[in-house]
DNA sequence: TATAATTAGATTGTACGCAATTTAATTTTG
DNA sequence: CAAAATTAAATTGCGTACAATCTAATTATA
């Protein structure tokens, strides 16, 4: 009851605004994640990978061999995404792809020597893709962080 | 040669050092967004809406009209992702697309009396959804800004 | 220990998302 | 004013993204 003194149909309206695009900041999210994406591709294109090829790249650059449950969760992907990228990544021969002997229902993902050259490759990616986006430094910082925080955070 | 003073290795080390996925602010950008739009599908499912359909849902029911481009202008969507979406929404009876008679290449896309109905019962969603997002009020208008911020200065 | 339950990936089906191309309408220009 | 250029959508093709289901391997338990 704590509402009574103001009008109902003013609350309502209240309410329904909420439903406005520029309320919600899943919106935002949603199309800056796009958007940015999409200033990877010119620089992609030229070594052959795309988004979801390059972020499993960059998982393997740093682990050389994961299972891929592992990595799923690394990239907050499920085997449903994952099977085909892997597959299509090994036809290129960045990696092998090989049940563990342990626990065959286990599949282990290594790198190979040319998906280790592709490092170098793809090294400038991140500063030039940075250099389109422009917002400073502290406040790169803190999107950063508030974005691990909700990743963190966000009940499952 | 401003780099004379350190050791060639070190360089190229703090270089690919850029290629960690936690270093790369688009990475949780990507997660994010999909973690978010994850927890509006419970909400979406009982009102048979995908996000894509929600968002473009959300336009029609500030605008009433528009058309497919600015449309696509507004939700950052071309027209081979917004053709199907506005044909299901038609079939769903929320929409009707019609062509603009001044100029027959422009498709006009009005909201139906049950695509107005439908906004009331969409609109607890948004709260439901940032009860999900354990951040603060202060840090959601950071990030809020920040996006939009980054959306706008996007060089396209 | 045989059967049930669990687990990891693969598969299937639906819905984007976008680049590239096509089609049709309109505008520009020689 | 007719041909060329431009424009708006639609179409096509590829690559995710994910829910749901399936399959095979492993583990737990009656």
């Amino acid at each position: 009851m704590k509402n009574l003194k103001k009008p109902y149909k003013k609350i309502e309206m209240d309410e329904l605004d909420n439903l406005k695009l520029e309320k919600q900041l899943c919106f935002p999210l949603y199309a800056c994640s796009k958007e940015v994406i999409k200033k990877y591709k010119p620089f992609l294109d030229k070594i052959d990978l795309t988004y979801t090829q390059y972020i499993t790249m960059i998982v393997l650059w740093e682990k050389i061999e994961i299972n891929l449950k592992e990595l799923g969760k690394s990239l907050f992907l499920d085997s449903g995404t994952l099977t085909p990228v892997l597959k299509k990544l090994e036809n290129k021969g960045y990696i092998q792809r090989k049940r563990n002997s342990e626990d065959e229902r286990n599949l282990n993902i290594v790198i190979t020597p040319k998906g280790e050259e592709l490092k170098k490759k793809a090294k400038e990616i991140p500063e030039k893709v940075s250099k389109c986006i422009n917002i400073g430094e502290k406040e790169a910082i803190e999107l950063y962080k508030t974005l691990y925080k909700i990743l963190a955070n966000i009940d499952n």
